[in-house]
RNA sequence: CGCGGGAUGGAGCAGUCCGGUAGCUCGUCAGGCUCAUAACCUGAAGGUCGUUGGUUCAAAUCCAACUCCCGCAACCA
């Protein structure tokens, strides 16, 4: 995997459906992308990043006839807000696209063209109950009795025989490439909704409905005006709009095939059976691997309105911070796996990991450097107890968190770097510089100076997660901004090149302070 | 037989794919330290790994059956 290391790397975010403000989960996709992306980009690729809104469809277009606006002036808000979110919460995309730009009906109707060319689009008649309630069309079999021996959806909405002229995607052509894409290993992670996929495509695919005629808040088909898209195939194409397509531009020959495409569980079918397909159809190539994250519950419970616990993820960046936010999230969470959260569960584990430990430990280490030698730092000899620190914490930080997080096993990762940030604080417990300093000042510095050193490494390798955190810590300990890389952590003279310029520790303030819970949620 | 996820010390979780001394965090208790953010370090108590049966020298882990909980309808990843 030598070109792992260097390649250019694209990762998306699912676009989010702006039919209502953002919520925990939509925080949580984008943060976990948005480490993939920071991650990448200190390994030394060249990144791509994005993310957006998918504004069209009949769920949009209802919601603002209710409001008596039009679609486009509620999608600008609700858009508006995603994009806040993005900035507040620090996230690191390059273009945050909107559905309704103009370059992306260009490139869903060019893909649109290309699966047309291919033959796999063609006209027909789409018979059955359908469910206005539900936006879905279901079989005879599945419908339920009434209680006045109406006909109801399986979620017992009312339903009614519709007859409308659709285009089809013949989706049924794929099933074997889709197989062979779905069993080939790392292409859809976690492994369970692989199994899931393939049972799916194994039962047999069905034709698919790709066009609507019953509302016009969407892209139009070509040479079909009555037509729009259904708002599957728009939506997906998104991952190719931002990279210029269907120009031939730099940024679809260095970006495309996507490396990952981040989405939530529930819509891993559309990325992992209906998007391939499409994109086979249209002669391009498929993305490299898609993840399903799980859900995040509020206390072990889904948020809804009805229980009234719906969480506005800026006011938990508001109350503990948004890099104590991110790194609970990241941390907490077995990524993969449904996660709970709580405000005691960010205030506990923020405190005592980032600023009992992590925090405590800079706070400490940098204080004794600043009052006992002046802030200034020398080279010096390590002993074996010393180097047995380094390694270990160069280990966490140069192998094992690289290599989990290269598995977007984010938890497991910042646990070994966790780990090393104990070994550090019982480090600084058996070497007791406090006493050092009476009895013997130079093994006092030496100890001292050790730890500066592991706290650069630590520093660096977490800046995914709480990127300003980190750097506020980088810039107390003076390593400039262009050595702050990963691949700079095995460079032998960063110290000496420090102690060269005459660096001094100043006064350190400390970095994560200890989190209050908030007194309603004390009760 | 609708589909899926889960059940591991007081709480929250990892481990289950590839069987081999049951691990982490929080909490509790005892001790140490006093540099530091009332932080740090050490030790202890506490689990028949949902139930029953099977395979095996050996099962939290594999197989079968069962019980219970949670999603799959809602503005929702």
């Amino acid at each position: 995997m030598a070109d792992s290391d260097t390649a250019p790397y694209y990762v998306t975010t699912a676009i989010n459906y702006p039919n209502g403000r953002p919520h925990v989960g939509h925080a949580y996709e984008a943060i976990a992308a948005d480490v993939i992306a920071r991650f990448q980009r200190l390994r030394g690729r060249e990144v791509r990043f994005q993310t957006g809104t998918d504004e069209h469809g009949l769920k949009m277009a209802r919601k603002a006839e209710e409001q008596g606006r039009t679609p486009r002036d509620l999608a600008d808000e609700m858009s508006g807000y995603f994009r806040e979110m993005g900035e507040k919460l620090n996230i690191s995309y390059d273009r945050f696209i909107r559905t309704v730009e103009d370059d992306h009906h260009r490139a869903s109707q060019e893909i649109w063209r290309r699966m047309e060319d291919t033959g796999d689009l063609y006209l027909d008649r789409y018979e059955g109950w359908y469910s206005v309630r539900d936006e879905a069309y279901y079989d005879e079999s599945e419908l339920e009795q009434g209680e006045g021996g109406e006909k109801l959806s399986p979620q017992g909405t009312p339903v009614e025989w519709t007859v409308e002229e659709s285009w089809f995607f013949r989706l049924s052509k794929y099933e074997k490439p889709l197989l062979e894409l779905l069993r080939r290993p790392g292409f859809l992670e976690p492994a369970s909704r692989r199994n899931e996929m393939i049972a799916f495509v194994e039962q047999g695919l069905r034709d698919l409905s790709v066009s609507r005629t019953s509302f016009d808040w969407g892209v139009k088909v070509p040479g079909s005006d009555n037509h729009v898209m259904y708002v599957w195939v728009d939506a997906l194409t998104n991952y190719l709009t931002g990279l210029g397509f269907p120009d031939d531009t730099e940024d679809m020959r260095t970006f495309w095939p996507a490396d990952l495409h981040l989405i939530g569980k529930d819509i891993v079918r559309f990325h992992t059976i209906y998007w391939p397909a499409f994109l086979m159809s249209a002669k391009l190539p498929v993305p490299k691997a898609v993840f399903g994250h799980g859900f995040l519950l509020n206390r072990g419970q889904k948020e809804s309105k009805s229980l009234g616990n719906v969480t506005d993820p800026l006011d938990l960046a508001d109350e503990f911070g948004v890099d104590a936010l991110r790194y609970f999230l990241m941390r907490e969470v077995a990524f993969g796996q449904d996660g709970s959260y709580s405000a005691e569960a960010i205030v506990t584990r923020a405190n005592a990991e980032l600023a009992n430990s992590f925090g405590n430990l800079a706070q400490r280490t940098l204080s004794m450097i600043h009052k006992n030698m002046d802030g200034a730092i020398a080279t010096f000899k390590p002993t074996e107890a010393d180097w047995d620190l380094l390694g270990m914490v160069r280990k966490a930080c140069a192998e094992e968190l690289p290599e989990q997080f290269e598995k977007l096993a984010f938890s497991v990762g910042i646990e070994a770097w966790i780990k090393a940030v104990y070994a550090c604080n019982q480090y600084v417990d058996e070497q007791a510089p406090w006493a050092l300093k009476k009895t013997d000042p130079e093994r006092m510095k030496v100890v001292l100076q050790t730890l500066f050193a592991t706290l650069r490494d630590l520093a660096i390798v977490i800046q995914p997660v709480v990127p300003m955190k980190a750097a506020l810590l980088l810039d107390q300990l003076g390593i400039p901004e262009n050595e702050r890389g990963f691949t700079n952590i095995r460079d032998p003279d960063w110290y000496n090149r420090l102690v060269e310029r005459g660096f001094t520790v100043g006064k350190p303030t400390p970095i994560f302070p200890r989190l209050e819970l908030p007194e309603e949620e004390a009760a």
